[in-house]
RNA sequence: UCCUUCUUAGCUCAGCUGGUUAGAGCACAUGACUGUUAAUCAUGGGGUCCCUGGUUCGAGCCCAGGAGAGGGAGCCA
């Protein structure tokens, strides 16, 4: 049996072809019957008129529920009005599977009911939307490495030692002993790329930070390339080649999927603009308020944001009181009523929302004015100074103390280590940490004391630099942070098929 | 681990200073309507007000403890 998707129904206009999927939408009125039938591939209005297929196909369209999956058969037609363009006048329609009340209504749901029905969340058209994206971009990951010339090699999941501490792993028993689950394969790329020259691997990575933030997963997806004479300046043109190339990818492939998430693409088309980068030092200066960028200052934009909450509250407030007041009139039509109220569960979402920020914007503030020198960025930190750019910025050297034992002490300042943080726009902060690597096996040997790591699980690693050391460097991408920003979505638990976060295990 | 907000019908939410039998919209069921876009209209069924204890003549509302969820800090991709 042939099979049609309904993404190419352009190419059957006029003929008859069946398509098989799940009912997204139902609408009838006397002697029609409107069926949204989504495929995977899309989704299509299919018109069944008591008419055209007599009684008893007809009861059996009525019989339809929300998604239950369905055949259909009947003819493209041009339709402007369509979100594709098309309609199928169904001439024939057979039931495959019931489907009673289907708990995900066609309208706003809270996001621990959703999460709960993650399994059936999935088929909605947004998150079908950035799960495609999600696809594009792993996709695009590997084209740009292939084409560069790296080689995907994978890390081991189950780990014997911790690469960055000993806190924030999952323990499991392997053969008795205990082992971690991997929260890196820096360690292993490396081993790798002096193999290989360059290469990457792409795997689930394991964190057990009890951590309930819009960026923190349990366990996420990430790329560590990694390069054998590369030094962090080559390194820094490798990431932002590599970020250019993959969202350009997304701009040029998945303009339909961008338009249903609504996302605005203006500010991932600047990301052919070159990536600001800042040294630690002038990144502190900026967050500090010390330093103006493009002529904003992170202190006073963010006392502007403040306020300008503030003012929104009031306004929203205002309305929902208004619109409150307004349902109560006598006599107004139910639909009236229910449109308000629409509105009025809109505004209240918003208002929530705004009152987090009022709750934060002024710990944020608190956080900036007081920023430490020598202390890493804190979440807040990234957020108010990415608020001031429209592009990825990159901040370099950074006080060896808050980075981790493999980075390269830089040679012109001691006080520094080589590493590079990636800083998304629009607040969305860090989604790539990466830099050069220590050769000097001193060095690592002092830095893995001072960290208190046990010498003998890295005896391995420090060969690497007993056998032929060069230099060399890599990265690591989150990518679910890079799906969020790329979609701009509220959390990264939208970004990932399943997310397993803290507190969250099923479905 | 800490700070903060929240938990009322299947879902999203009202519920005034503590006062009769707890409400609306959506969803569902039945009916009306020949082009609907979250269709509309009419009718109907649907409740352990998160749990435990307390105050009170009386608790969805007040108090204490607990559970769960959202957001944030720390930590991080």
């Amino acid at each position: 049996m042939q099979k049609y998707l309904i993404n190419n129904l352009e190419d059957y206009e006029g003929q008859e072809v069946t398509l098989m999927g799940w009912a997204s939408n139902k609408r009838e009125s006397k002697g029609l019957v409107f069926v949204i039938l989504r495929d995977g591939s899309g989704w299509c209005q299919c018109v069944v008129s008591l008419e055209l297929v007599g009684e008893a196909l007809f009861e059996e369209a009525r019989k339809v529920t929300l998604e239950s999956s369905l055949q259909i058969t009947g003819k493209v037609l041009k339709d402007e009005r369509q979100m594709g363009g098309f309609e199928l006048q169904a001439s024939s329609i057979k039931l495959i599977g019931e489907s009673n009340d289907y708990p995900i209504a066609k309208k706003e749901h809270g996001v621990d009911f959703l999460m709960d029905k993650r399994h059936l969340w999935l088929r909605s058209q947004r998150q079908w939307a950035i799960m495609r994206i999600r696809n594009k971009i792993i996709f695009a990951i590997h084209e740009f490495f292939q084409k560069e010339g790296f080689v995907q090699m994978d890390a081991p999941l189950f780990t014997g030692n911790a690469c960055e501490g000993t806190s924030n792993l999952f323990e499991t028993d392997f053969y008795g002993d205990p082992a971690y689950l991997s929260q890196s394969g820096q360690l292993y790329g490396e081993a790798m790329a002096f193999s290989m020259g360059k290469i990457y691997t792409f795997g689930p990575t394991f964190r057990a930070e009890k951590s309930k933030t819009r960026r923190h997963l349990s366990e996420f997806w990430m790329i560590e390339p990694e390069m054998a004479f590369y030094d962090i300046f080559e390194n820094m043109d490798l990431i932002e080649n590599f970020l250019r190339s993959v969202v350009s990818s997304v701009l040029a492939g998945c303009e339909k999927e961008l338009a249903i998430i609504g996302r605005d693409t203006q500010i991932l088309k600047n990301i052919v603009k070159p990536f600001p980068r800042l040294t630690y030092d002038e990144a502190v200066r900026i967050i500090k308020g010390e330093q103006d960028v493009n002529g904003k200052n992170a202190i006073t934009s963010l006392e502007d944001e403040l306020s300008s909450v503030k003012t929104r509250i009031i306004l929203v407030q205002t309305e929902i009181t208004e619109r409150e007041e307004k349902i109560k009139t006598p006599g107004m039509k139910k639909g009236e009523i229910g449109f308000n109220q629409a509105q009025i569960d809109k505004l209240k979402q918003e208002l929530g929302d705004l009152e987090e920020n009022e709750r934060n914007i002024p710990q944020w503030l608190n956080s900036a004015r007081n920023f430490t020198y020598g202390n890493d960025l804190g979440g807040s930190d990234e957020t108010v100074i990415t608020r001031l750019f429209d592009v990825p910025i990159m901040v370099y050297n950074w006080p060896h103390e808050v980075k981790a034992f493999y980075l390269k002490r830089d040679p012109d300042n001691s006080k520094f280590a080589r590493g590079v943080d990636v800083l998304a726009p629009e607040g969305y902060g860090e989604i790539v940490g990466g830099g050069e690597r220590e050769t000097d096996e001193k060095l690592l040997i002092e830095k893995i004391n001072e960290h208190q790591l046990p010498m003998e699980a890295f005896e391995w690693y420090l060969d690497l630099r007993r056998y032929g050391t060069v230099p060399h460097a890599g990265f690591g991408l989150g990518l679910e942070r890079l799906v969020t920003w790329v979609c701009k979505l509220p959390h990264v638990r939208e970004s990932i098929p399943f997310p397993r976060m803290y507190g969250r295990l099923l479905p």
